[in-house]
DNA sequence: GATGAATGAGTGTTCATTCAT
DNA sequence: AATGAATGAACACTCATTCAT
């Protein structure tokens, strides 16, 4: 592997740029490539094939973010808290990058199954982290105990998923960090009155 | 449109079974006739071209569900009951079509985004009347009325639609039907304790 | 398959014309397309690939010339006289068609190991039929009975390859055909004065 | 040229294992640099293009092989001993290195038009040294003054190579120097009984 | 002399759609 | 209405060769 020379990144930022403005199909690796300012070859020095250029988007990107939930979870916070850093760090990852957005919530969600499976391996590291959250704050007596688990992380990330999608298709047009308080509070208490 | 013609459901038909059996990208215009028992050129003759047929499959069976909802909310019970109807009768209509349910969940999303805007289309017929369940919840006072619609809506949905594809993805393996009452409650309660 | 349909004897055809006038490498399956007056795609109704193409070049006009030599092996004629026939018959087929004889004697040996063992097992008829010829002269005391059968049928098959291969190679600018009255007596009585 | 340099031979030798171990359409460049020992650009400081590599090898390894029948020739012999000394030189050659005989009868002959043309050339020296023997057996009387040399030439060498090809196309498991006398017999006196 | 990262031209194959019968 | 043979555009990847260091 050669993920820590320049020309890695910048093909990788490169991909990130040519789906979300051609789409998927439209991304050819001569795209990528004339993108990254690199030749067609190039390329290939750096990743095996095309579907290791759209695994490694994600890895790359989503490993970025998984670094800040990592560190909010190491705060002497409550897990309720931990949820909202979650959340409030997830729409901020994406709200930062409208890119990598189109890209991660309309783009890649075409490839075909097998990368698809390769981009839910990479997408169980944040899941567990999520888990490890739930766990904590059934324990401390924050969350229901009488909760399951997986039905939980599914109504979390469910949640948050089709917020985010719901923004990108409607062109990113209004803010979406500011969803979080409230994205919070449903999920905390639901819409009971 | 032809839509009353018997072929007309038969190619819809052998969509599906095509779709779930093969995956989307090797569904075939020729797979798809050969399942339902016609020449390649006869589909042309009730479908303008291909993306016609999938956005047709999505339509006629998402069309039988909002007409099961539809006549849940006439009835004479609480926005909470309905909302309950609704999660279960989603997760009944999926739950007996093995087939669609790989479609709806996996394949059609494989699709390029100018499908899925189309789909999305048929699918705002389905959020409308979530919409109006949410609204006459709040009314009632049964919902909270400081709620975002919209946020709530896509909790709903995102939940809902996140529960799915996960038992989906577990080759449904588990009883989706018996997930209802859970998913009813952390929707209304939310995970507090 | 589809042996018979006109359009596969016509590719077949087209593909020793575009093979001989461009060379091996240089024979792509446009260029074939384009000789036989069909469109890329089409080839692909006939042939698997290109390999099943130029396999099928083989075996139809090697085909072609195994049934002349069973017929004249049938013949009531002594094995001298049949090997003659052979012979003839070998020279005779690669002289009416110089575009084949380009193929067979110097582009189709730069196919790779794989075609070419495809190829060798075309040729092993050819050489079974020599093998009896061999067989019967040396039973009916025609030819020494001490002679290695395996080595006798490498010297037959060795010298009219490399006569042919050279005539093609000197652009096929004398007679072969008269060469085989020789070609026969050097085999049967050698060098020797 | 710097055909003296180490390193000039260094890198025909890497070929020729490159080649019978990969197979001549596999036996990139940087393969043959990397058996070498050397970077993919040192190799062009000694040949100007990968077809001089190819021809080199032919060339410094056929010239090995002339020498040994250049010497036979001198010596005091029958024409028929000196014909029989080329045959067993030959199989002696390609029995001494199973590299180079995968090379010269395999490989090699997968190269194009253009390659196998300027092989050709190479070949001639060997050519016209049989050719010599033959002359001088006729002029002596130990071969039939009738033959066309031409032809006698491509029975020979034509029988000798078609050997040499079989026995490497089954793995080299018998013994091809206990054949050179029964080929010289089958050479001079012909299958006739 | 030696290196090796970078280059970029070139091609077999699939499949949605058409149209003569 | 129905057929199905024919069409032809579109693209990932390899590898011989170069040249800045």
């Amino acid at each position: 592997m050669k993920r820590d020379k320049p020309k890695y990144k910048q093909i990788v930022d490169a991909a990130v740029i040519a789906i979300a403005e051609n789409g998927y199909h439209q991304a050819q690796v001569s795209k990528i490539a004339k993108e990254a300012g690199v030749a067609d070859g190039t390329i290939y020095l750096y990743f095996k094939n095309k579907e290791e250029i759209l695994i490694s988007v994600f890895r790359e990107k989503m490993g970025d973010f998984v670094e800040i939930v990592k560190n909010a979870i190491k705060k002497d916070i409550t897990a309720t808290e931990k949820l909202y850093e979650m959340i409030e760090g997830h729409f901020r990852w994406l709200h930062s990058d409208r890119h990598l957005a189109i890209v991660t919530q309309l783009e890649l969600r075409q490839s075909n199954k097998d990368l698809r499976y390769k981009i839910n391996e990479v997408l169980k590291e944040y899941l567990v982290l999520l888990d490890s959250i739930l766990k904590e704050g059934i324990e401390k007596g924050e969350f229901d105990g009488q909760i399951d688990i997986r039905l939980a992380r599914q109504m979390v990330f469910g949640t948050i998923d089709e917020t985010i999608t719901s923004w990108v298709m409607n062109d990113q047009k209004y803010d979406l960090l500011k969803l979080a308080p409230e994205v919070h509070r449903l999920i905390l208490n639901g819409m009971k009155s």
